[in-house]
RNA sequence: CGGGGCGUGGCGCAGUCUGGUAGCGCGCCUGCUUUGGGAGCAGGAAGCCGGGGGUUCGAAUCCCUCCGCCCCGACCA
């Protein structure tokens, strides 16, 4: 009755990896729900299951492909002196509410009471903990630095989970933090991280970039995100070839082209202009005659309560990320209709900042720096102003405060940028003191003064290399997984099972790459090659020996999932091959 | 939270408009044949049609309501 008792002896150790005792469910058609390519692919070849929204179940295939992404983080983490520890997911409230992020979060942290009614919530990320218990035992700049990292689960209660592994309410990060004397310190556990992490995604096989990005509510100062290139992607990178400049659009510069055509001459004073149901800056460019880059479009927001003007070249996006830090403001939203009409007097559409209120706050896009004779609204419903001359008649300060658009010029190069979608797959920050000191982390100095240490945390999201990954390798077949996190490295493939020459020959090939230390799966089910073929090629394993009729000469078939090529090879060399083989794609 | 779509065996879908007690393909199980890219034949198992309420002699189908999932947007370390 037990498959296993009738076999030869010498498989019997190595039970678990026939694919005939595995449970890994292929699918031939994609659940309708699955829209990016990684999620169709990842439930196709039974690597997960969607439990609810945003949580996945990983099965087999999944969790030996995360285990290696895992390992590989673990020794590269260890390679920097970084010290593995565990800690809860669980937190009590109160570590947060002294950091201030109880409050500052919001509905992105799941929330909940214990049985005494204790406000606890479920982990994001852990600062907190780390800084609470470096508070609790750290009592000397000799300790310092240390940097701690973990490999834990986090939660985040996504508004909208969606794309597979992609943004989901669980999942698993490395998360690490340093601990530092001084800023200098801070520079080496930082550039260590940053070295690491190139070596991480390097080694997983992903083709990433290593972009300035913004710390967000993070705080601190600098900030770099690991990101690879994929129209999955959430983000958008500003990139420029030439220079080697990248930046996520939160945060990137770029000079915008010159106006299309020069400033008009003279300097007349503002001339109200009626506009008669012309609100956007098209529709009043349009029946003014003047380019959109002579006019101001106008935007009124409510930053924390205080209302500011922002005014970008017409043909310009306002980046509300950079906005938002300029004012070092956490909510900004657009004014309300009511608003405008309380503050300006007019309707949204013949907004301007000639004769704006004093205590209107007004940033203005660098675009707009020295300008003459340009179109704003009047602040007076259907009427714009003409000759509007920045600097003469309104005041504001100049800032980049514009959204980088493709073919924008880099700013080191003069070259036109690009903007490319992307995965984030890692961050780092320089998060300065705001935990350390508002949480009260304290070491005595070397002159017996206490100091606050500073900080850093750098994050890897670990389904996120999977996900990528798979939207950077797969064709029609299905994945291609680097070999570093494929689930298995070789499969085994014998094309008829009930031959005793193809059973043999394959289940001593496969006993001796698993003595050579190659991980492989022998598929020893009674399927026809076809159908083993597909579930290899969907399952993403990077080679496949398929022993077949060519045994009797000696032969056996090489072929490589990411090329597609095949070849017939010795049987007796197919090891020895396969190691230098395995070694190549893992270097 | 706004907009859109979908919920019928494991997967993909039809049936809903026009009410009559559920069907197709794939997969699964048994047997025989077959065996180098998702085999053929024969037989078989499997669905309170997302939940609740209502209308009706009768509801997958009509009405009300709730829930879930996906997509776009908002949001997002």
């Amino acid at each position: 009755m037990w498959p296993g008792v009738c076999r030869p002896a010498a498989a019997a150790s190595t039970t678990p990896m026939r694919w005939s005792q595995l449970f890994i469910p292929t699918l031939r058609d994609a659940p309708a729900d699955a829209e990016v390519v990684s999620h169709k692919l990842l439930l196709r070849a039974g690597y997960v299951r969607q439990l609810a929204a945003g949580f996945y179940c990983y099965l087999y295939l999944a969790k030996r492909s995360i285990n290696k992404i895992e390992a590989i983080i673990r020794e590269e983490m260890n390679a920097i002196g970084a010290q593995e520890i565990f800690l809860p997911e669980v937190h009590p409230a109160e570590i947060w509410q002294e950091s201030g992020r109880w409050d500052a979060i919001g509905d992105d942290m799941f929330r909940f009471k214990d049985r005494f009614g204790r406000d606890l919530c479920l982990g994001m990320t852990e600062e907190e903990v780390v800084t609470w218990l470096a508070r609790g035992e750290m009592r000397s700049y000799k300790q310092l630095p240390q940097i701690w990292y973990q490999i834990q689960a986090k939660f985040r209660d996504e508004p909208r989970p969606k794309s597979g592994l992609m943004r989901v309410r669980r999942f698993t990060m490395k998360d690490s933090y340093s601990f530092d004397i001084d800023a200098a310190g801070l520079d080496v556990s930082y550039n260590k991280h940053y070295d690491a992490y190139c070596r991480i995604f390097s080694r997983c096989g992903l083709e990433y970039l290593a972009i300035e990005a913004h710390s967000g509510a993070m705080g601190g100062s600098e900030s770099h995100e690991f990101v690879v290139p994929s129209d999955a992607g959430e983000d958008r990178v500003v990139e420029c070839a030439a220079s080697g400049y990248a930046a996520n659009l939160e945060k990137a510069v770029a000079q915008a082209p010159a106006p299309t055509e020069p400033d008009p001459e003279g300097d007349a004073a503002p001339a109200e202009l009626a506009t008669p149901n012309q609100k956007t800056i098209a529709e009043v460019a349009a029946f003014d005659g003047l380019p959109e880059t002579h006019h101001i479009k106008t935007l009124v927001l409510v930053a924390d309560g205080q209302p500011v003007m922002a005014l970008l070249r017409g043909d310009r996006q306002l980046n509300e990320t950079k906005l938002a830090s300029l004012l070092g403001a956490n909510e900004i939203r657009p004014a309300h209709p009511e608003e405008l009409r309380q503050w300006l007097g007019a309707d949204a559409g013949s907004l301007g900042p000639v004769g704006a209120p004093k205590s209107m706050r007004i940033v203005a896009d660098t675009a707009l720096e020295g300008r003459k004779n340009l179109v704003a609204g009047a602040n007076k419903t259907g009427f714009h102003l003409r000759n509007v001359t920045p600097g003469r008649d309104f005041a504001a300060e100049f800032v980049d405060i514009r959204e980088v658009e493709e073919g924008d010029l880099d700013i080191e190069s003069g070259q036109p940028v690009r903007l490319r979608k992307c995965i984030e797959v890692g961050h780092i920050f320089k998060l300065g003191y705001k935990y350390s000191q508002s949480m009260d982390l304290r070491v005595s100095g070397d002159e017996g003064k206490e100091v606050t240490p500073i900080m850093g945390s750098y994050g890897i999201g670990v389904e996120r290399i999977l996900t990528a990954a798979i939207e950077q390798n797969h064709d029609e077949a299905g994945m291609a997984m680097p070999a570093a996190i494929a689930p298995f490295e070789v499969v085994v493939t014998p094309i008829n099972w009930k031959t005793d020459e193809q059973r043999e020959a394959a289940e001593t090939l496969y006993a001796s790459l698993l003595e050579a230390g190659v991980d492989a799966l022998l598929d020893d089910r009674a399927e026809r090659a076809g159908v083993k073929f597909n579930d290899a090629d969907l399952a993403g394993i990077p080679f496949r020996v398929v022993v077949g009729k060519k045994v009797t000469e000696g032969l056996v078939e090489l072929a490589v999932r990411s090329t597609r090529q095949s070849s017939d090879v010795k049987i007796e060399e197919v090891v020895g091959l396969l190691r230098e083989k395995l070694a190549a794609a893992k270097a």
